[in-house]
Parts: C-alpha cells; sequence; structure tokens
DNA sequence: CCAGCCTTATGAAATGTTTCATATTAAAAA
DNA sequence: TTTTTAATATGAAACATTTCATAAGGCTGG
C-alpha cells in the first residue's frame, strides 16, 4: 500500500477504456485483443493489483476456504493442513487456517469467524459434533457431521481388521487394542471396531483398553503390570490408535525391560513418516494423507453439488517399521 | 448464505435506528445504552453477521494477516504456525497460510497473492532473499531481509557455541558440525559459526561438514568412512544442525554398528518433542518456538511502528535427550 | 424562557469491484 | 448507399460497510 494503490478506474484511464472492459481483462472474460493488450499495458505501468476484498463484496465468491483443525503441532495434521494448502493454492484458492486446540466452543467460534468472512467453503477436523451452516459447501473429515455434509476418511474399519490380521500372522497369540481418549463418535472409533471383528473372527483372545485422558500413564502401567507373569507379558502384540501412542507405549515398555518386537509387537496407526528416508519408528497402518487432502478440496470445490458422496473411505496399508516381526 | 445474509440496513431497519448507530456498535464506539440494547436485540434476532469483506473494503484494515513457510508439514514450522495462528486468533486476526516448498517464483508469488489480499501484516520465513512490499508491516524469521523489516530468530550463534561446549564437557575431543543445505545467508547458518568459534578458542580439533541437497547419505557415509581407523570412528562428538539431520545420522551410524552415545554423541537443534511426554529423540539445542511466535505477532501487530528492531535474538538452551552421556 | 453549547444520532458519500442494460461500432444484406 | 444484425465496449448501479459533515436533542447559565 504504497501512497495509494491503483484502481480499476485508474488502469481505465491509463489505458483510454472503459471500466467494465478492465474488469473482463481481468477475470478473463474475451475481449478485443487491443483491448487487451492496452489493459495489461496500463496495468503493468501502474502496478495495478487486483483488490480481491473489492471483488468479494461484490461478486460474492472469495476464492478463499476455511480449514478447522484441532491442532496443526502434530504430524498426521501438518501433513494434512500441508496438502491442503498445496491443492488450494494449486487451484488459485487462499486458505484461512483455525485452530481449535479440540475444544467445543473454539470449534464453534470457529464457524461463526467462518460466516463472517464469507469463505466459499470449509473443510473441517472437528473433535464435537455440531451444527453446520447450511448452504455453505462443507467437508469433513473423519467426522459424520449430518446427511448433507460429506465425509472423507481413512477406512478405519478395514485398518483394524488388518492390523489384527497382520499381529496374527506374525505369531501373535493374544492381542491388545489400546488408545486414549474417549470414543468421540468419529470415524477413528472404528479402528477398534475392526480390531475387534477379527479377533473374534479368527476365535483369538483379545483385550481392549480405552483410557480417557488424564492419567493414561498409571492406568498402562496396572493393565501391563495386571498381564505379567513370572517377569512375562502374556500380552505379544499391541494394535495402538496412533502413531503417538505407538511410540510411547513402546518407549514404556522397553523402560520396563520388555523388549521390542521379540517379547512384544507393536502396530501403530497414521503412517506419519517425518524425519525422512529410511527412518521409521513404528509399524503401522498408513492413512493415505494425500489423497485425503484432494478429495477434501475436489468434493469442495465441485461444480456438481447434487451427487456428492456422504461418505468416502480411503484404502488403508500396512509397512513394516521396527516394532513387528515384519 | 441463507436466503440473502442481513445486512446493517436490516438491521437498522429492525431497531429502528440508523445505519451509522449500528455501525458504532459492532465497531464498539459508545452509543446511548437503549440504542446498543435495541441494536443488539435486532442483530440477533436477525441472526446478523458482519461481512468482513466489505469492512476490508472500506475500512483498508482487514484484521487479516498472511503467514508464509516453506513447510508446515515438519515439526519445526508446524509448531510455529501453531502458536503464531493461536496468537493471533486471541487478538481476533484470522491467518491466511501459504507454503512456499522454499521455491524462489512461489515464494514471490506469494507477496503478490498477499498484496492482493490487503492483509494487515505478514510473518514470513523464506529461504530466499526478495524485495518486500513497502510500507506493508512486514516481520521475517530466521533472515534479514532488510533494514526496516525487523527479525526474530533464535540465538543461533550462541546455540552452536553451546552445543559445542557440552560435547567438550561430556568428554568429546574431536567434535564436527554437519549440515545439508548450502549456506543461505539465514540466521541458520551462525549455528555453525558459533560451533567453530569455540572449539577454536579451547583450541580442539574439529571437522565441518555442509553438503548441498542431493546424494547427502552417500557423501556422510564417505566422511564417516575417511574417519574410521580399525573398525573406530575417530569423530566422537556431532553436532546436527537440525534435530531432523541428527537423527537421520543417529540411524545411520548404528547402521554402521557405530553405538550412540557410547562410541559418539550427537546433539541436534530445534528441540522439537513431538511425541509427547518425555519422549525426546536426540540431545538438542532448543529453539524457544513458543517466544518466536508471540515476538513476530508482538511486533508485527505493534501500535508504534517507529522503534522497531532489526533484530531480536532469543536465548536457546541445552536438552539432553539419550544421545549424549548427559 | 431563550441562547449557547455540548453530546450524540443521522444518513449521504465513498471504498473498488462486477454486472447488466444501453450505446456504439463494424460488418453484412438489401 | 441504406438498413439490419451481430458483436462488443461503455458506465451507472449495486455490493455492505465506515466515516464525516450535519442535524437533533438535551443541558446549563443568564
Amino acid at each position: 500500500m504504497k501512497k495509494t494503490m491503483p484502481t480499476m478506474k485508474d488502469v481505465a484511464q491509463e489505458a483510454g477504456v472503459a471500466l467494465g472492459t478492465v474488469s473482463k481483462v481481468f477475470n478473463g472474460i474475451p475481449v478485443g485483443e487491443s483491448y487487451r493488450i492496452k489493459v495489461e499495458a496500463a496495468a503493468k505501468k501502474l502496478g495495478y493489483e487486483v483488490n480481491q476484498y473489492a471483488r468479494g463484496l461484490r461478486a460474492g465468491t472469495t476464492s478463499t476456504i476455511a480449514l478447522i483443525l484441532p491442532h496443526v503441532d502434530h504430524p498426521f495434521f501438518s501433513t494434512l493442513a500441508q496438502y491442503i494448502c498445496e491443492a488450494l493454492l494449486q487451484r488459485s484458492y487462499r486458505m484461512l487456517l483455525y485452530v481449535t486446540a479440540a475444544q467445543p466452543e473454539a470449534e464453534r467460534e470457529c464457524l461463526g469467524m467462518v460466516r463472517q468472512n464469507k469463505v466459499d467453503g470449509v473443510i473441517a477436523l472437528t473433535y464435537n459434533q455440531l451444527e453446520v451452516v447450511e448452504g455453505l459447501p462443507f467437508v469433513s473429515i473423519d467426522r459424520c457431521l449430518g446427511p448433507d455434509i460429506p465425509c472423507v476418511a481413512s477406512d478405519n474399519y478395514t485398518g483394524g481388521r488388518l492390523a489384527a490380521e497382520k499381529l496374527l500372522e506374525l505369531g501373535c497369540v493374544h492381542p491388545a487394542f489400546l488408545r486414549v481418549g474417549s470414543p468421540n463418535l468419529s470415524e477413528t472409533d472404528k479402528r477398534g471396531d475392526g480390531f475387534e471383528s477379527l479377533c473374534r473372527a479368527k476365535q483369538v483372545p483379545y483385550e481392549m483398553l480405552r483410557l480417557d485422558d488424564g492419567a493414561e500413564d498409571i492406568l498402562f502401567h496396572e493393565f501391563f503390570r495386571s498381564h505379567m507373569e513370572d517377569g512375562k507379558l502374556s500380552i505379544d502384540g499391541i494394535f495402538c490408535s496412533t502413531d503417538l501412542l505407538a511410540c510411547r507405549i513402546r518407549t514404556m515398555l522397553e523402560n520396563l525391560g520388555i523388549r521390542v518386537p521379540e517379547d512384544v509387537q507393536i502396530i501403530g496407526f497414521d503412517g506419519i513418516r517425518q524425519f525422512g528416508t529410511g527412518s521409521l519408528y513404528c509399524s503401522t497402518i498408513i492413512q493415505p494423507v494425500r489423497k485425503i487432502a484432494e478429495t477434501c478440496v475436489d468434493l469442495l470445490l465441485a461444480k456438481n453439488r447434487s451427487n456428492i458422496p456422504a461418505l468416502v473411505c480411503l484404502p488403508v496399508s500396512y509397512a513394516s517399521g521396527g516394532t513387528t516381526n515384519g
């Protein structure tokens, strides 16, 4: 904002054409060749840049979408944010980022701000069930918010089955599922369901431990101690609901003198490989993060909003990462 | 955007007051008690939300700032983004996020978009030296962009000295500095300088290895091999320019049969502790990320823009994390 | 009771676009 | 040459706000 930024009127004057003509040029609407050239020259000479606020006001469309996340300081969310941001920039959309710390009131407040900002759409991953602005293109990640809101998620159920299947295949006879955080009716809850379903089908004895946030460490210790006999853990395979948890559990067990993967094998969920090239932290069920991001953007920006699917489940895959025997 | 969103005019009519009065109420400008009540009641009844685009157009101020980062899919950047976002939301500012993949043209393009969007300010961490929009509040992270652009960074030089000091203190007699990426004139270059300066002062023989991006793994192997004698590494302490590199080097060495920290001690830089509670990955020099974020926001939003410092250096600290003997 | 003063509400103007009804121009047909 | 038609440039109006000059109202002091 030098002195005052040049406006379309200035460009029109400089080029000796009408205001509407300048507008057309900047919106890609066909215009006489000679006019286009004059306008472009004048615009460059004056250093004109279109004012998105005036455009947004008049046209009612802002080329801006909002991304609402619980955190961005978390490997899964940050990769998601990165890919979504890239996909949007590629399509000449800008991205407003809101972080909510997973708090209901913050999530609601975001929706208010979003309405004020007249965004063209919202992609949100919320921890709470909230009522969504009607009529505004909206895509939810990992949570079904309503019949008209498409939800994009990994195939968590199959992922859970896959984890159980792998553990059994690798020789486990007494697996367990561990998670922190109470069930919150999101798609991710299905990871445990899938695990349980497979163990039942195979008639294998299994454990399920879902802890509320809080004194998890103590409770985990208690859980492990209660499954110890003669210094040996009776559980020989653990499926953790996230990679972060898997890493914590691994450290915890190693501190107890239990070897991973010799004594107990661990599989996580997410598949974040942040520290690059070859250094995996745990065996895991990989979420197709890039695919999730692109699906969200495609759904949000879809021209035809009549036949949008209610739930898109994307395929997961298993990757060994040192906490299993394969 | 239901049918059409209610406007101030609608609110004014509903409340039986003038347009200007409604405006005042929503801008916190004092107004007669009875008026305020009428307006607020009418606004609530109609579900009115202020239109930020109209406001932005007329007032020329948008309560929006742009954050430009090379990536957000990286523990240091994502924590930074998180804290900056939080600080901004707390002050009722929104944040537009741009990721550039560290590419010069993308970084420049961002500045163009930023100008179009009439943001109230920019916080940027760029890998390239770029000419900045004049007259627009701007704060740079880790790089001095010009005399009028404040730069916020950790005290990288002291951090480098501290790392060297620690290694020597812990018994190393032949330390090395490793980094990937050619020097790019950013503040982070000073990490190596600090390391070197301390080694010189203490008259300790040391190695410096700065690699371009590319075939780093091969070159690192070559480097290590050239410092091996009878299967023993002559280097006994490594200061890596980042934690990510430290983790890679650790894995690499362990694969070569060299034990960490018994045979060689490693210190990284950044201090990201993403996998939560107590699980550190490497000994490190911790950057005060939250402090950096808040300093950026404070500087950017400072009322008095006359006496803004050119460079703010924030103190770092050492933390042991298992790759050193203390 | 009135003049003067201060406070506060009012609504027109301005912000920089897009859109659309109208005017202009050029080309084609008569 | 004149008329018709098609194509395209024009500029006023609209978008929802803020701002500011003006009007209205309420007090105070004479």
